[in-house]
RNA sequence: GAGCCAAUAGCUCAGCUGGUAGAGCAACGCCCUUUUAAGGCGUGGGUCGAAGGUUCGAAUCCUUCUUGGCUCACCA
């Protein structure tokens, strides 16, 4: 290994000395009676019967008295004390001179409680189960009376914790609770789409023409068949392909993969969900998506209710539906009907915006929303019936030309996902698409792909279908109360060091 | 991409206007059979993020770089 300090050194002198006594260090398996869980629900009984109970954990807290040893042995669940006494573990006392903080040892032995109550494992064998070799910065905690926690010295540098995740996972509760939390959220959103009959699909992360999103991609390259392969940005467009196959109802978690910036809520890699339903609109696609906000929120925390940050959003459904021209009239007054054009310029120039590409009417309304409601939108909404330009995969609205059926729910002026009503005209579609290539992306100089393999799919028709994308890590944050996408990626992307 | 801030022992940190590196925890040795941040006595541990520069002398001042954080910009 690479940097040997002084207690990297002891502790491979400590796993010396137990080969040396004809142990193995890192024995195959052990087996377990109990978690620490479940100890302490049986306590009362186990402490009873004296039953011999085997547990295992890493060890985090360590109080050597002579010949006598106190242990708090750490699972998923919780921790719990052993007792390891000289003279009830014989020469396996000598195995707890030589354990670390950190170590994984099984011990086998009765309950007991100790002179001051606490409920404790007494040790009649010791195994060490894996010796750790690297010093774990294991923290030391206070409880006091009233049950707060005080932590001394605990394992904080940001960097090296997202670099090591492994131990900051050991060591602090909280993040290893953020990533139970987005299991349980994933597990809740899988059951409600499964319960109403979805099939979860997986579609390709390597494709040859990337599409599904503006976004500019991450490019690769297959050797044996010296073709270029982008990672995807999305799933869409192959999620609708499974749609015009006749699958009906699918959804896929797609890990989606954008070459853009990293911020706080930005990552080169993050995880989507997306869905799609034959026969449904976009007002369908609403109640499914408060329904899955709902159920996750619950699934995290119990309640729809969530603080994040200090302000309180409540998940529950259904949520209020605004269109965009509503939005802005209801935090700017302004009647976007009734404006120019040149009016619209003007609102915009107030606020210091700017049109970035072609100035039309529609995106200049979109920045107009964004610039006037979007900081407001604080509780769960539905903003719907954005300007045409908004995106070429959208069905227009069916009672005004100017618009589409799109909709964006947005909660802590975040906005959470992006749902269409699906356009299913082939011509259309082309026609659309074919828009795109030409006018690139907003005054980049990049021009999107055109997909004639997608074309000739709903060329082969699609039946009228909605469709929502949606942002988990997003998500996780605010139903876990995480300021940063890093602390809701197991793996963050890090530079080098 | 821009601005500001940070990087010192395994961990958490101190180190003033430049004078040759410090604490607590952890580690090592000894004592201790009911501890709870256990305690007592003793010992070792550092390329002060990296590279240059200024100076008799740099952790400290200057420059560049690296990594991270915060704010802003970009990004449907």
């Amino acid at each position: 290994m690479q940097d040997k300090n002084d207690q990297v050194i002891a502790r491979l002198a400590k796993l010396d000395k137990l080969r040396e006594m004809g142990l193995n260090p890192y024995p195959h398996s052990f087996s377990r009676t109990h978690t620490s869980k479940e100890l302490l629900q049986s306590k009362s009984d186990l402490l009873q019967s004296e039953e011999v109970v085997r547990f295992a954990g890493r060890v985090v807290r360590f109080n050597r008295k002579g010949k006598m040893c106190f242990m708090h042995l750490k699972d998923r669940f919780g921790r719990l004390q052993v007792v390891a006494a000289a003279n009830m573990l014989q020469d396996d006392y000598e195995i707890v001179k030589l354990i670390d903080l950190g170590d994984f040892i099984g011990v086998e032995g009765s309950m007991m409680e100790t002179q001051k109550g606490e409920f404790s494992v007494k040790a009649s064998k010791i195994t060490m189960l894996s010796k750790v070799i690297r010093p774990l910065p294991i923290p030391k905690e206070m409880i006091d009376a009233d049950g707060n926690k005080t932590v001394f010295h605990e394992f904080k540098d940001i960097d090296t914790r997202y670099r090591k995740r492994y131990t900051d996972m050991a060591l602090n509760d909280e993040v290893r609770d953020v990533f139970l939390k987005r299991s349980k959220i994933m597990q809740s959103i899988r059951e409600y789409l499964i319960s109403k009959d979805f099939i979860e699909v997986e579609t390709p992360t390597l494709q040859p023409i990337y599409g599904g999103a503006n976004a500019r991609p991450f490019t690769t390259h297959h050797n044996a068949a010296d073709m270029t392969l982008y990672l995807r940005v999305a799933p869409e467009l192959y999620l609708k392909r499974c749609v015009v196959g006749g699958m009906e109802k699918v959804f896929e978690f797609s890990k989606n993969f954008r070459n853009e910036g990293m911020d706080r809520t930005h990552s080169p890699e993050f995880t989507g969900l997306e869905f799609y339903e034959a026969y449904a609109d976009y007002n369908d696609m609403m109640v499914h998506f408060e329904n899955i906000y709902e159920r996750a929120c619950i699934a995290a925390n119990g309640s729809t209710k969530i603080q994040y940050q200090g302000k309180e959003i409540d998940f529950k459904a259904p949520w209020p539906r605004l269109t965009v021209n509503e939005a802005i009239e209801k935090y700017s007054g302004l009647k976007v009907e009734d404006l120019s054009d040149q009016e619209i310029q003007v609102e915009l120039e107030k606020r210091n915006a700017k049109l970035d590409g072609i100035w039309t009417r529609g995106r200049a309304i979109l920045e107009l929303f964004e610039q006037t409601a979007e900081a407001h939108l604080i509780q769960p909404v539905f903003i719907k019936d954005m300007p045409k330009e908004s995106t070429p995969l959208c069905k227009g609205h069916r009672d005004n030309p100017d618009l589409i059926e799109q909709f964006e729910p947005y909660a802590n002026g975040w906005e959470l996902g992006n749902a269409y009503t699906e356009l299913n005209d082939p011509v259309r579609q082309r026609e659309l698409l074919e828009e795109q290539v030409n006018r690139g992306r907003g005054g980049e100089d990049e021009t999107h792909p055109m997909d004639e393999n997608f074309l000739d799919a709903i060329e082969s028709g699609l039946p009228p279908t909605g469709g929502v994308g949606f942002g988990i890590d997003r998500m996780v944050m605010l139903l876990t109360n995480q300021q940063t996408i890093r602390d809701v990626q197991l793996f963050p992307l890090m530079k080098s060091e």
